[in-house]
DNA sequence: AACTGCCTCAACCGCGGGCTT
DNA sequence: TAAGCCCGCGGTTGAGGCAGT
């Protein structure tokens, strides 16, 4: 399933698979600073990575809330109408569903939905042409029947414009279970708290490492509500502090600007 | 058990658009 | 206006999984 990992000997780059390490940097780097700068970013993160690379990591696989498993009816049913009108642009349907990447979209389509579609257009066009002969034959009676609906479809094919199916009426389906699997395995995160834990954190601030630290259950989606709770109003918005000593260089190395020259992107879509 | 072929999906690639200089 | 940089998007690839023979 995975690429085997290789090099790109002209840039040193190294290509293919991402290691449990590799992630864990990402990880930590991104959750700590944000991704001012996704080219930059791998050479302060300690990766031998393209900027590229690491975006398309993050994006669909590291992100937090990120929607593991199997796609509902729900979700799939939008993405067929939302197909049907926009065609193959994966990162439009992707925002309509919550979790759930482009790239994890498009895969899902390729693989399994287009099929479902061609063979339910086939069947359907199989069935116009019977009910077409039956009608010719009933001709004579014809203007006696009462003409059933159409759509004898399975999916509703309805416009994401329509008032009955309006977009914002999927937005607002209940994704708000907790069960909901957002990354499996994640069992290299206790690693990455363990990596980034006691004293990788700012002790002077209302940083994670209290927060790592106290939060016994260790599990991501706790680790990251606490985290947002308590930097929100802090971490992100708080200057860079020019004491990196208590980092590890192995995980982050000095930030080669003055704070007020970078911008944390902070996508709250990610916490919630 | 060994082989084959199809399926899945993480990851790569190239291109276009937006922004800055 | 042109050039360069960066990001995001969509198409494509290919290794590993898996079912069938």
């Amino acid at each position: 399933m995975a690429r085997t990992p290789s090099c790109d000997k002209k840039s040193g780059m190294r290509k293919g698979t991402w290691t449990a390490e590799e992630d864990r940097k990402l990880i930590a780097y991104v959750t700590r600073y944000g991704c001012w700068n996704w080219r930059q970013l791998p050479k302060f993160a300690g990766l031998s990575r393209c900027g590229k690379s690491c975006r398309l990591r993050w994006l669909n696989y590291l992100r937090p809330n990120i929607k593991r498993g199997n796609f509902t009816q729900e979700e799939e049913e939008l993405i067929i109408r939302m197909h049907k009108n926009l065609g193959n642009r994966w990162s439009t349907i992707a925002a309509e569903l919550p979790g759930r990447t482009d790239n994890e979209v498009k895969n899902y389509w390729h693989t399994s939905l287009k099929k479902r579609v061609e063979h339910n257009q086939i069947t359907n066009i199989e069935e116009t042409k019977s009910k077409d002969i039956e009608s010719t034959q009933d001709r004579d009676i014809s203007f006696l029947q009462v003409t059933p609906p159409a759509s004898s479809q399975t999916l509703d094919i309805t416009g994401p414009f329509s008032p009955l199916s309006s977009s914002s009426e999927f937005s607002s389906t209940d994704y708000s279970d907790h069960s909901t699997t957002y990354v499996d395995d994640f069992g290299f995160l206790d690693g990455f708290i363990d990596y980034v834990g006691e004293k990788s954190w700012d002790e002077h601030s209302n940083t994670p490492t209290e927060i790592v630290q106290n939060n016994t259950n260790r599990d991501f989606e706790s680790f990251l509500d606490a985290y947002k709770e308590s930097t929100i109003d802090s971490f992100w918005t708080q200057p860079y502090e020019a004491d990196m000593s208590h980092v590890s260089s192995q995980l982050l190395a000095p930030l080669p600007m003055e704070p007020e020259y970078f911008s944390i992107v902070y996508d709250d879509d990610i916490w919630n």
